[in-house]
RNA sequence: GGCGCGUUGACGGAACGGUUACGUAGAGGUCUGCAAAACCUUUUAAAUGGGUUCGACUCCCAUACGUGCCU
């Protein structure tokens, strides 16, 4: 491996849920000692095993694995801990002379890596608290009345809230991805993924993801916002009797459908990543890493 | 056979004689400290055939289908 570490570089592995991402990151980085940061805001939260298809035990013990279990259900976690997080963890692992994989499915978190946002000020739970309960129609009469310009997604109350508490401060980011990283994205034809979706579904059902739900609940409530993840709602509503088992599994396959569609929107902007099939990300990979070795 | 009720878009479901509710799904999109979240835009309709009316999804008649009660 290089002497120099700064020399190794960064992949980056996006992709839609059920694309492929983790095994083919797993195989890589097991080939060419490779440790994986898992760009996920949901698998950043322990106990959240089955229903986040987060890595098994055996994967994780095949290759290190980076950002999970960070935190509890309803614990806070954003964007801006991820960034630092990840951040601190790619410079650990070159430092070791190993390749930092940055693998995910939420854009805003590789993003935020890639092109290294910068971040206004972290919010006043005290004021955010007291925004949250005003009406989209004060909020804006509150932006008004203090010079606040309206964010373009003005009819989002989370985004003119935040638009309040950065106060005019603009976000910054990087106008192309940081250097020495290659971000790659699986490609997947459409039937195909909805068809591997629809039978990941069936696993995690088998695998016990209501169980999972169930002691989760027991232990977090279903109030808070890691537990308003696709899955767990729809389970919630199962147990409440409010739809039936049938209807529980199709409406999971659904949600993580659209999922997948709402990933591919956000990666769609991002004009650096390569998108190749599952196969040729590997080959392409491979030829890179060769070369340090 | 008789009497009654019903038939709205992919699904659920309202109102109304003349502005094609709404929800879900579908399609497209937004996105820097909750992002598997939150939010925005948008396609598809009136069982069939007649009639009344300036105008009918909305009123009337017939037919079909479904449903309930009665013989």
């Amino acid at each position: 491996m290089a002497n120099d570490y700064t020399k190794i570089p960064l992949i980056v592995i996006v992709g839609p849920t059920a694309s492929g991402k983790t095994s083919l990151a797993i195989k890589l980085a097991k080939k060419y000692k490779g440790e994986i940061i898992c760009a996920d805001s949901r698998s950043v939260y322990k106990g959240m095993n089955i229903g986040t298809a987060k890595p098994n035990q055996k994967e994780q013990c095949d290759v290190p694995h980076w950002g999970l279990d960070l935190v509890e259900p309803g614990e806070y976690f954003s964007v801006a801990d991820f960034k630092k997080y990840a951040i601190e963890k790619i410079d650990q692992i070159r430092s070791r002379g190993n390749v930092p994989f940055l693998v995910g499915g939420t854009g805003l978190y590789v993003d935020s890596v890639v092109f290294d946002y910068k971040f206004g000020p972290i919010a006043d739970i005290e004021l955010r608290t007291k925004l949250q309960h005003m009406e989209i129609i004060e909020l804006h009469n509150y932006c008004i009345k203090n010079g606040i310009v309206l964010p373009e997604n003005f009819k989002n109350k989370r985004y003119v809230i935040r638009s309040i508490e950065r106060n005019g401060i603009k976000p910054e980011k990087l106008v192309r991805p940081m250097s020495n990283s290659i971000i790659v994205g699986i490609t997947t034809n459409k039937d195909d993924l909805y068809n591997r979706i629809e039978r990941r579904a069936e696993q995690l059902f088998a695998s016990g993801v209501v169980e999972e739900a169930m002691s989760l609940s027991d232990k977090y409530g279903w109030d808070n916002e890691a537990m308003k993840s696709n899955i767990y709602p729809i389970i919630h509503q199962y147990l409440d009797s409010e739809i039936d088992y049938i209807e529980m599994k199709k409406k999971f396959v659904i949600l993580d459908q659209r999922l997948a569609k709402r990933q591919l929107t956000w990666l769609k902007r991002n004009k650096f990543i390569q998108w190749l099939s599952v196969d040729d990300v590997n080959k392409y990979l491979s030829n890179q890493l060769a070369l340090l070795i």
